[in-house]
DNA sequence: CCTTGTGAATCGTTTCACAGCC
DNA sequence: GGCTGTGAAACGATTCACAAGG
């Protein structure tokens, strides 16, 4: 199975969001230019993107809805559900702990962990706190799939080392800090600060330009 | 001013930060390889970012950390500060006030939000939780420039709808939901279950492939 | 007729390679 | 010698446009 492009990943789960919607309302069949309005692209785009993948769709008619959220879970490899732990029990890996998105799209919160004594022993949302340091111990018996970083930036590099140590291959990376990891371990990056900085620089260029772009 | 492609903005933001660190440490020049090991990227790619303002290195040399802080800053019109309302007073508005990166980077929170009458009133950091209603209101008397959303996805759209109404340019949504809005307005995206998604999707893939890339 | 599936054309970004300069 | 600045080449992604099929 060849590598698909990260863009056309994001878009495919987006379409996916919305045929799962679709499913809830009953739709019975979805064309190419419906899905490309909701993700904010085109007809020709959402095509390419799963003519990658085989031919699903009726000519003249469209996609059917079911078949197709089906058939993107089964590409993303998203028919199963994944096991996160949280490391980092401050504000934000309690916001994180309780977000309601994360069952819904079929991530399961499986343990939250911290150094810090004081939150050792809390529950965030039904799971308590572990000792940083017992994370490597219990990941035989949790098999998490997905540490997700909700430490400050100066703790960012140690706690995805110990993730890595662990035996965690995919991590999420809220902290405004880029961490290096071996190969063959996926990162992301959630950058809130960047994103800031990006919108500020938007506003002071556009300011003048009157933005001229297509309303999605 | 033309306008700079997004993954280069990006990649500034980025390079301003390592700066910013080398500034602190002290140290007085550096050069493209240095920053693009930093953020990933390469000697080449850094000096491309950079050659569209003007040449800013000396050859043989490098670059000026703290020249190359300032005029970053100044392409990027980071050089003020950005008043930032959170509109959304959950754990998440909560965690996100508290947020350090925050002030770090040069953005204040100004007001938070909340449609809830058990929110209203309670304090965030320092801020007053007010009525969802008295934004548009309140936006002379504040002046905000980014509004950050942090309501669930099925409040997403009527939130930034409020939002432009009082006359926000740019949004950070964090809602797991796309949000349409006119012309000229900015948004940007957080959506972690889609990065959940993608890592997920990394994960199914890579487990055979072993995974050759660079170390970064 | 409407909508898919797809090769070809286009567009934008990244990488290469080297001349120019300190 | 070492590193910048940059045109040219390579690459990748998006858009176009149309033939094919329900």
């Amino acid at each position: 199975m060849k590598p698909i492009a990260e863009s056309s990943v994001r878009r495919l789960a987006l379409y996916l969001r919305y045929l799962e919607r679709f499913e809830r309302e009953g739709r019975r069949s979805v064309a190419s230019g419906e899905l490309a309005a909701c993700g904010g692209t085109t007809s020709a785009q959402v095509r390419k993107d799963l003519s990658v993948f085989g031919s699903f769709g009726k000519r003249g008619l469209g996609y059917d809805v079911g078949d197709l959220a089906q058939r993107i879970r089964t590409i993303l490899g998203l028919d199963r559900t994944f096991r996160v732990v949280i490391l980092g029990a401050g504000k934000i890996g309690g916001a994180l702990a309780q977000y309601h998105g994360f069952s819904r799209y079929g991530f399961t919160v499986v343990g939250a962990y911290d150094v810090d004594p004081a939150r050792i022993g809390q529950r965030l949302e039904g799971i308590t706190v572990r000792p940083m340091d017992e994370l490597a111990a219990d990941a035989g018996r949790l098999a998490p799939d997905i540490a997700v970083l909700a430490v400050p930036a100066s703790a960012a590099q140690d706690t995805a080392d110990r993730a890595v140590a662990a035996g965690l291959r995919a991590l999420l990376n809220f902290a405004a800090a880029t961490v290096q990891v071996p190969p063959g371990i996926e990162v992301r990056q959630v950058d809130m600060a960047l994103e800031l900085e990006v919108l500020a620089y938007s506003l002071t260029t556009s300011r003048a330009a009157g933005a001229r772009s297509r309303s999605a």
